[in-house]
DNA sequence: ATGGCAGCTATGAGCTGA
């Protein structure tokens, strides 16, 4: 089973480009990041046409969330559980059922610039929401796994130039910390764990050249619990993605799970 | 990453993102 990550940065945007790489790439679980919509807004039809099962978790304008599944979904919930004022759709789960049941959840953790500040209060305040999360999903003893759009450069090695992002949310103590102590609860970190090598992208500002200059950094990560990471068979970055027409400015990042 | 780009919105100049 080959899952995707892929924050599209705007589903009506990018409709076309989500479906041609549907085409191509053939995810059989696509987990969803910025759709930038309501979720009527999202056309589902395109998507269903394909033979994806769809669901959503949708906001106005911004933020947003969903998974595509060619195998059925069950148990779908929204939200992330621990603030029930908090009002941003950046995160969803279901249970994807094939050879082998595994829980899917599709997160997208808050930018948190500037920092310090109530943006950066709100991640770090949305990370330890997450770590709650983490926790139960590894009481649970089953293949489990946390994908999305993490906004964290977890090492230097995950940026091109470094000491750019010292003093950024996506890189300072306190978020790469909040990360660690998710990581280090028994999370494999699929990519990283295959690939020890710098020079891995995953996302390129649209500014200032970032593509052209390979100016990128690495944010976009899936986190298996022990269960789940027992089934990891492969885990790459479709960097191609990046090259084409009217792009996202992430590329996809894939697991493929064998049972 | 510095503004420069891109997408969104009670259509518009302002917010958000990373």
């Amino acid at each position: 089973m080959k899952i995707a990550t892929f924050n599209i940065n705007g589903v009506k945007a990018r409709i076309e480009t989500l479906c041609d790489w549907l085409d191509d790439s053939a995810p059989d679980v696509a987990i969803l990041q910025e759709i930038k919509s309501v979720d009527d807004g999202f056309p589902r039809q395109l998507i269903e046409d394909r033979g994806y099962t769809l669901e959503t978790h949708g906001q106005k304008g911004f933020n947003g969330v969903a998974i595509l599944s060619k195998l059925p979904l069950e148990d779908v919930t929204r939200g992330l559980p621990g603030d029930d004022a908090d009002e941003q759709a950046r995160w969803i789960e279901a249970t994807v059922v094939g050879d082998v049941a595994v829980r899917i959840c599709g997160l997208y953790l808050p930018n948190g610039n500037p920092a310090p500040g109530p943006k950066f209060d709100y991640k770090l305040a949305w990370m330890e929401r997450l770590l709650a999360r983490a926790t139960a999903l590894l009481a649970d003893e089953m293949p489990a796994l946390m994908a999305g759009d993490y906004n964290i450069i977890p090492q230097g090695m995950d940026a091109a130039r470094p000491q750019v992002w010292r003093d950024d949310a996506l890189f300072r103590p306190e978020s790469r910390a909040a990360y660690r102590r998710i990581l280090n609860l028994g999370f494999t970190e699929a990519f990283r764990t295959l690939e020890p090598g710098a020079g891995h992208y995953s996302f390129w500002d649209y500014q200032a050249g970032a593509w052209e200059k390979n100016n990128g950094i690495r944010i976009d990560h899936f986190l298996l619990t022990p269960q789940c990471a027992d089934l990891l068979a492969g885990a790459w970055i479709e960097k191609d993605l990046r090259a084409r027409d009217k792009p996202s400015d992430h590329v996809p990042v894939w697991v493929e799970l064998r049972p």
